[in-house]
DNA sequence: GGCTACCAAGTAACCCGGTA
DNA sequence: TACCGGGTTACTTGGTAGCC
């Protein structure tokens, strides 16, 4: 993969540093795992250009030797990892080719069957690679997933076509389609457009994005299905409307949602969903009222 | 590490019922 | 009867995991 300096990065090496500053700090709920990349060759902290593919990739690689006195606790690393990749933020196929340099099915390997980290040969690097990554700041995390991949000419021709030669992979954002629509809801990136009248209105886009985006733990399934499909009867919005103005999502997604809904903990992807509608009724009346007027619902001349 | 089956999510097509 | 909104089914696609 051809290395190329990426113009539109926002991290800088400096940012990076303070990433790395923070190593020595304890990872959250782990003992077992002593720093490594303060060990690594880093960039210098006065270089504040915004980072090349490659240089995201050497800030997670071990660039000089393994001491003796350092142990990873691979299945520790494992488990982070898979909690990691619920968030959802990264598929593990894109972590494996863009990050880790290697397959997917290597990378499940990795962490359905971790090996001790002394009996490892190759593997170590990779180790170290993902201790490293979940050392690193969700922002930073964001940013090298985006040097990597989002921006490589590998990723463009895939994205644009099945031609592409080298193993299939997907981008979690401009490949798929449907895991951009998952990604959206889990990431919090609302759904709702910014018209200029929601500027006059007393409730403001960023209020609302940060409060409809808000993080649930728990979310009845079925009792915000019943309260959203009596909503949509009492003010007469269509489903069209809330989907796609609301939950970005197109009609028959939301249909689905309403009619058969899964119990919480079977959810996936569909959990945006019920989390942006359980946000949606806690929302005042009056502010529910006023989003269906300034993004224009149906019906809203009879209200 | 390759192959393959399974699952989840999203959507198109179609149908049905209500209404003007 | 045409139109619109809601519901159902089948299909496509990507991710994951089992098997070897």
């Amino acid at each position: 993969m051809p290395s190329q300096s990426v113009n539109i990065s926002q991290i800088t090496i400096s940012e990076l540093n303070n990433a790395v500053l923070n190593f020595n700090r304890p990872m959250p709920s782990s003992s077992s795992c002593s720093p490594v990349l303060s060990s690594l060759s880093l960039p210098t902290s006065t270089q504040s250009r915004s980072m090349s593919a490659e240089q995201a990739r050497e800030l997670l690689t071990m660039s000089t030797p393994i001491p003796d006195n350092i142990y990873i606790d691979t299945n520790d690393i494992a488990r982070k990892m898979k909690e990691w990749f619920t968030l959802r933020i990264s598929t593990r196929s894109f972590f494996a080719v863009h990050v880790l340099g290697t397959g997917r099915n290597r990378l499940r390997k990795l962490l359905t069957v971790p090996r001790p980290f002394n009996s490892l040969k190759a593997g170590k690097e990779l180790y170290i690679k993902m201790y490293n990554w979940l050392k690193l700041s969700e922002d930073v995390k964001k940013e090298i997933l985006s040097v990597v991949g989002m921006n490589d000419e590998k990723s463009k021709k895939i994205a644009q076509g099945p031609e592409g030669e080298e193993e299939e992979y997907a981008c979690p954002k401009k490949i798929s389609r449907k895991r951009e629509v998952s990604h959206h809801s889990e990431t919090s990136s609302y759904s709702l457009l910014s018209p200029d009248s929601f500027l006059h209105t007393s409730i403001t886009a960023e209020t609302l994005n940060a409060f409809i985006n808000k993080q649930v733990d728990y979310v009845d399934t079925k009792k915000i299905s019943n309260l959203i499909k009596d909503w949509l009867k009492e003010t007469q919005a269509t489903q069209e409307w809330f989907a796609t103005k609301i939950l970005g999502r197109c009609r028959k997604t939301l249909n689905q949602c309403l009619n058969n809904p899964r119990e919480w903990k079977n959810l996936t992807q569909n959990k945006g969903i019920f989390v942006t509608m359980h946000n949606w009724m806690c929302l005042t009346k009056e502010n529910r009222h006023e989003i269906m007027r300034v993004y224009k619902a149906p019906n809203m001349n009879s209200h």
